[in-house]
DNA sequence: CCAAAAGTGTTCCTAGTACACCCATGT
DNA sequence: ACATGGGTGTACTAGGAACACTTTTGG
């Protein structure tokens, strides 16, 4: 019996939050297929390596983000058969979360709001992996102390609370986040040192803690389920 | 440019529940490598078949699971280079959830207990992988109503609960459990017939609602940290 | 009657929600 | 002084933990 051979590609979506949107770095296709939709980062892997070990390649190749510090999670695979017109393609997606890091360098690669990638057209089944991992990202943010991957090695309570309001879409009590945030064991390192970048009352500046878990986890306001 | 080309296998982690114990369901490999070893179920992916699609076949030819209805989602998929000596293979592994089924047609796979199991040598990496699909599975428990995908149609409340502590290894109280459960928005519907097959006062057959989610969440009783 | 398992009531306590209020800075 | 955001206190409430107690069967 004969094993049929593929072509396996790792598509990146990387995440991030600027200008108080949620952001991805879309990739600008400048050939067919797909000629001027947009489509994620990504490539095809190499026969002697690893697949985190392709993605970390990719994240530094296609998306520009090389030396960068950024939490890279396997997310999903992808393999109906005719996802790329030109060959079959089985794609394993990657989830990289950033804080919010300049421009890639490549003018191919830039971020872009999700919510305005989402009213253009996308190639392959990009759209439908982009939505995977924001909602992965939404998911976690609830009991994992991921937020932190989207800030600065250094950040104020109120800057980690808007990561959680603009990638959920929701606001959140200002000071029953800050209890909860400052008072979760190890999510948290406080420094010595204050800023008021944000106006007001100097804020504290923390570090990101070693905990990974969030018990009990940061609750996402739901959609109240209809009434009636 | 030319893409690298390679196989492409769908592994599956098929649990379940009998005899009080968490099962997985095992293959006796006959032949090198690892002969003598236990692996996953499995298959290489055709050509023209979709990733669901080849689990679903695979399911049936492979793990004797054919016409059964079975929770099977995506878990993972694990592609360094050297984890089977022949060729490079990427493997694409899904979980399913199955209720206590009689044992596979097939003489080569049988239904094993996992701790059984993590004893033997593993063909691969799919030690690993049979660990991460349970540690899916546990994680599933606790904010889905899956736990209900390893009972009979027809399941009494104290079953629904050895599901539980079965599969996290822990003991919950039934006075709770049977009032969150049956407190939760279309957990459990609720049929006019009851089973003494447990012993003691009869109890209510339920079966499945059409929750997904399960909210607030079962809580898993944690290992209390260290209390130094 | 007794054992065993189902199911209910009640008490205590943790932690989420809402919001009044005070604090420390820039202008 | 006052606007702005940082941070604390507090009352209310939902829901988890523990467990006494009643119910309904089989033996």
């Amino acid at each position: 019996m004969s094993v049929p051979r593929l072509a396996v590609s790792v598509d990146l979506v990387v995440l991030t939050v600027r200008e108080q949107r949620l952001c991805a770095l879309r990739w600008r296709r400048d050939r067919p297929p797909y000629e001027g939709a947009w489509s994620l980062p990504g490539g095809f892997i190499q026969l002697d390596e690893d697949l985190p070990v392709a993605a970390s390649r990719l994240m530094a190749e296609r998306a520009g983000l090389a030396d960068v510090r950024i939490h890279l999670e396997q997310l999903a695979t992808y393999g109906y058969p005719d996802r790329d017109p030109r060959q079959r393609v089985v794609s394993v997606a990657y989830l990289g979360l950033a804080p919010d890091l300049p421009a890639s360098s490549r003018a191919q690669v830039l971020w872009t709001a999700v919510d305005d990638l989402l009213q253009e057209e996308a190639a392959f089944d990009h759209r439908r992996i982009l939505c995977d991992g924001m909602e992965r990202a939404r998911a976690k943010l609830e009991y994992t102390s991921l937020a932190a991957a989207f800030c600065p090695p250094e950040f104020t309570v109120a800057e980690l609370r808007r990561v959680y309001e603009i990638v959920w879409g929701t606001s959140l009590d200002p000071r029953n986040f800050h209890r909860k945030v400052t008072g979760a064991d190890r999510f948290l390192i406080p420094t010595d040192r204050t800023t008021t970048r944000d106006g007001g009352r100097p804020a504290r500046l923390y570090r990101r803690g070693d905990a990974e878990q969030l018990r009990p986890p940061m609750l996402r306001p739901r959609p109240t389920e209809r009434p009636n």
